[in-house]
DNA sequence: AGAACATTGAAAGTGATATTCATAAACATC
DNA sequence: GATGTTTATGAATATCACTTTCAATGTTCT
């Protein structure tokens, strides 16, 4: 899995004509090696503890970098900071977030799927993307 | 109906011992005139063309007091952009947003809302509220 | 009216993200 | 392996959308 993904990357760079370097292959190291849901911040804070010559500004262009490589997607929990999930081919999840301690469960459920593509179709809409969070308290917080 | 939200507001106003002032009648007959989902800006462009002496800050505490008086609801359809929306009583709905024209549309669908029900208590989590967003290009778009 | 308290608006502050720019690193070519 | 061209890096700065501060003003109660 990280073999593909490392694989993936690098084609997408070769493809875009951009560079390898060593602040590259080290945040995607710690990328794949986290969390799957971490702002710029933790990562930048990971990666900073073994490199700390590597700069946030890197790690924020990095991880832009993994979403247009299709590696890494960007999600939005509401508490003001941006996450990178791990994307994973032809895979596709949504999130229950612990109000309390921030706990996030993937699941999936394809009845609401297509239930939602119906609802995109019956108004007409050409669907491209959705999101769907589910807010509550998990079993450890009640 | 706006009678309704106004005596809401009033009946808020004086619960919570704070003032009637021009100020926040003024913001909230234009938020009941105002599209579904108007963001701070955009409220406070269309107050500030009649009332030019009311300033931003006014409008954006405005806002979150309507919300914390059950009149509007904050959302985000991830464009760096607070929205507020009306709030009717009991009602609950989700969103297909266009994103090529900013389109917004509102649908119910209580399928969904039983089926999320169900995913959230088969992880053990007491559910406080859900966020369901469906993102693609409305009938004028494509 | 006077006292007590809440509100206002301009300006300043905040926090996360985004950009700038001089320096450094990668890599195609010799 | 040195050279030249292009891209990447990181520290500093800018930006953006809020959010708060504070002196002046307005509202409400007595
Ligand atoms: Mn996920
Ligand atoms: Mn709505
Ligand atoms: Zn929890
Ligand atoms: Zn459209």
């Amino acid at each position: 899995m990280k073999r593909v993904k490392k694989k993936a990357f690098s084609d997408f760079i070769a493809r875009k004509g951009l560079k390898t370097t060593r602040q590259r292959d080290t945040i995607l190291d710690f990328f794949l090696a986290s969390d799957r849901h971490m702002s710029i911040e933790e990562l930048y804070l990971k990666v900073r503890a073994k490199h700390p010559n590597i700069g946030y500004a890197t790690v924020y262009r990095t991880l832009k970098l993994f979403a247009e490589a299709g590696l890494a997607r960007e999600i939005q929990f509401g508490d003001g900071q941006t996450r990178y999930e791990h994307v994973n081919e032809g895979e596709h999840h949504d999130h229950l977030v612990c109000t309390h301690c921030g706990t996030i469960v993937e699941f999936e459920n394809p009845v609401i799927e297509k239930l939602q593509d119906e609802v995109a179709t019956s108004h007409g809409f050409l669907i491209e993307t959705h999101k769907m969070e589910i807010y509550g308290l998990c079993p450890k917080c009640h």
